[in-house]
DNA sequence: TGCGAATGAATGATCGATCATTTTGGAATG
DNA sequence: CATTCCAAAATGATCGATCATTCATTCGCA
């Protein structure tokens, strides 16, 4: 869960500003190409700095990767809570969770595929760091379910199982767009899908609030 | 869809022969470590040949993740029909491809996940290639469910949606092995997950047939 | 002037691919 | 049946290229 990476400048916004430059370029790099792929000369060429200055602020390309990972799945969890504020009814909550989710994994479809291809490519210790990011991004949408769940909303459904079920068909989006990408839209995808899962998940009264909710 | 990976050797039992020996060797390197990261010295090492071999069956690393991949892909259309044979009732079938699926997954986990982490890493023409193998086992899954709802079985709902759904949670079972391994079985999780899904989707006959099933 | 930050040429290790050489198996010969 | 011979198959040392990483040097600012 702690994690630091060892740098030789000390300034804490240096550090932060470089960073962010060299995960940027990172990112857009591992994404189309992959991390193998990719060399340091680059990652330094798109971040427009030097090899050396990489290696002041990282101490190998491993740190390079386990940085860009930790910056899409925080990136992730960020934008849920971002699209639940304000936002009180748990059915709507739920909906808003699940498209929120959707839409992150299209805006960085690469993103997401990514930590699916590299996430294996780090040292035990460090997936295991991602892992727990991924599991406090599932909490959140279970909470959400388990919220429908006490208001009556929604079955006493299985709540890991359909948790994981929300988080397949948010990662579907991005890892199959090959696929669905053409076929239909964003938004389309989300309610259909919800139309879908939510059939046999819904209460009778629950069933109404929804189907209030998609006009 | 037509692919010929270029052979030194003439004689067809000896490729046959030849490139599984190297397949099998791979299949287990490159799941087990990454294709990158394994060398054609360590395959050559595992299968028991020399290097030089390797590039009589095959004329670069690329090749060997192609066929590795093609192997995987079609070693998983072929278990579904196999599961299917001799079951005539159409929701018994649906659920036998959709445990028949999770079972391939779950006995090579390692490939499924490889599936998902090196598709990339082949060039644009032969990744459509796998992509094609893909849709064509998903189309056995699809065939089950348009079969269940002409028989009065599902309602009429969002095949392709449906079909993806189902494939996900199959790859999920892989890809999430880390969750689900050791907290239920892949019995628990395929009727587990059947209920969930199946909910809405059944209509009133369908839902006896369905319990029936379960016993 | 001094010091931390930045640079990129140089280093050394690794790996894919080649190819000169050896081995093998079986056809031809006596 | 033993021997010779040869083409195909197999080998692995070697080559050339690539890449992560280092470090001697320069830069820029206080």
């Amino acid at each position: 869960m702690n994690f630091k990476i060892k740098s030789r400048v000390e300034v804490p916004e240096l550090i932060e500003r470089r960073r962010s430059q060299i995960i940027k370029a990172a990112i857009e790099l591992f994404g189309k190409r992959g991390y193998h792929v990719t060399t340091i000369r680059d990652i330094a060429k798109r971040a427009d700095v030097s090899i050396g200055l990489i290696y002041q602020y990282v101490s190998d390309k491993e740190d390079v990767l386990f940085l860009v990972l930790i910056e899409v799945l925080e990136s992730y969890k960020r934008g849920i809570p971002a699209a639940l504020k304000g936002i009180e009814e748990p059915l709507d909550r739920f909906c808003a969770a699940v498209r929120a989710y959707c839409t992150v994994n299209d805006e960085k479809v690469e993103a997401t595929v990514l930590a699916y291809r590299e996430t294996k490519s780090l040292r035990k210790e460090r997936r295991n760091i991602i892992k727990q990011k991924e599991i406090e991004t599932n909490r959140l949408i279970a909470a959400c379910i388990q919220d429908c769940i006490r208001a009556g909303l929604f079955e006493k459904v299985d709540v890991e199982l359909f948790t994981y079920q929300i988080v397949m068909f948010s990662h579907a989006w991005a890892l199959k767009a090959w696929h669905f990408r053409g076929r239909m839209s964003l938004d389309q995808y989300v309610w259909r899908g919800l139309t879908l899962m939510l059939g046999p998940v819904l209460t009778a009264r629950g069933a109404r609030v929804f189907k209030a909710l998609k006009s």
